[in-house]
DNA sequence: ACCCGATAGTTTCCTAGTCAACTGATCAAG
DNA sequence: CTTGATCAGTTGACTAGGAAACTATCGGGT
């Protein structure tokens, strides 16, 4: 674990592997989205509103684990893209009310077929077994940790 | 692999499994660095200036994947803590050899402790052949695509 | 009925990167 | 030699995000 003098090899970590790929993954699915314009952030808040329809922005920052400043400004973009609406909610005036643009909408299966292309590049190649470990080991992690979110603090 | 409208979920791509727990590992990471007064970028820096004693920054930018500019701005960093030296090539102007100070070097086992440390908190319960999966995983996808350097473009 | 605290969103300042333009230094070809 | 291309490093403009202060709104206790 350690050389002559105390130091352990950078690749002794698993983490240092993890983040040499992750970073590279995110990196190329990066670069698939910039030809569509959007951002790895504004995939996953279009993705997140896909689904769910409507989204205040504090529900969103708790889900994608990222500031109420930072999705403030993320919604800004998308509004500028015509992306999303900001609606103001009726009942609680502090509230907004995100949603997809009949555009977004459009979008989000376009860019999903990215991120499965980019995906199976990266890892299409694996096992099923190989994947299902990597998997389980991860989701572990998450769980004995009681991470949440999708993080960056 | 897609739902009714061609959307497959987020949480089906094992990127976004790793770029969930690489991004909780380097997080945890640097709150523990941050606790010397160091980041990550700088640690890998300190760490590869350990082994190799002394190297150019554009060796360094090549090697950690970061452009010219970032080592600039991260070695004036580091110079400004003391942690390292800048000085001019003999032989050829253009260059530099970046070098540990005593301080620097001093501080590179304290640093790697805590790496051991935080990788053991994330996998440390993984079992032997988990770890042996995951870590050759991520080393084939690094040889099959000729992936270099810690990356970031 | 009215404050007082909590809560949603915005804004300002800061950091750490990229990118691209720039400055010097070197080298090779004429 | 000199000139032009190339290469090392720096710098400035820009970006995305965090931290924390700020604004506005709501709700509960007295």
């Amino acid at each position: 674990m350690t050389d002559g003098n105390g130091v352990s090899p950078l690749d002794a970590h698993l983490g240092y592997w993890l983040r040499f790929v992750s970073n590279q993954v995110s990196h190329a699915f990066a670069t698939k989205l910039a030809a569509r314009g959007v951002t790895v952030a504004e995939w996953v808040v279009l993705r997140d509103l896909f689904e769910r329809d409507a989204m205040a922005p504090s529900a969103l920052a708790e889900r994608l684990g990222m500031t109420r400043g930072a999705i403030s400004k993320l919604a800004d973009r998308l509004a500028a893209k015509r992306l999303i609406t900001q609606a103001p909610d009726p009942d609680d005036r502090r509230y907004q009310t995100l949603a997809l643009t009949p555009a977004g909408r459009a979008l989000v299966p376009e860019l999903s077929a990215l991120a499965d292309r980019n995906d199976a590049e990266f890892f299409g190649h694996l096992a099923p077994s190989e994947r299902a470990v990597i998997e389980e080991a991860m989701k572990g992690i998450v769980r004995r940790l009681g991470l949440r979110s999708i993080p960056i603090e």
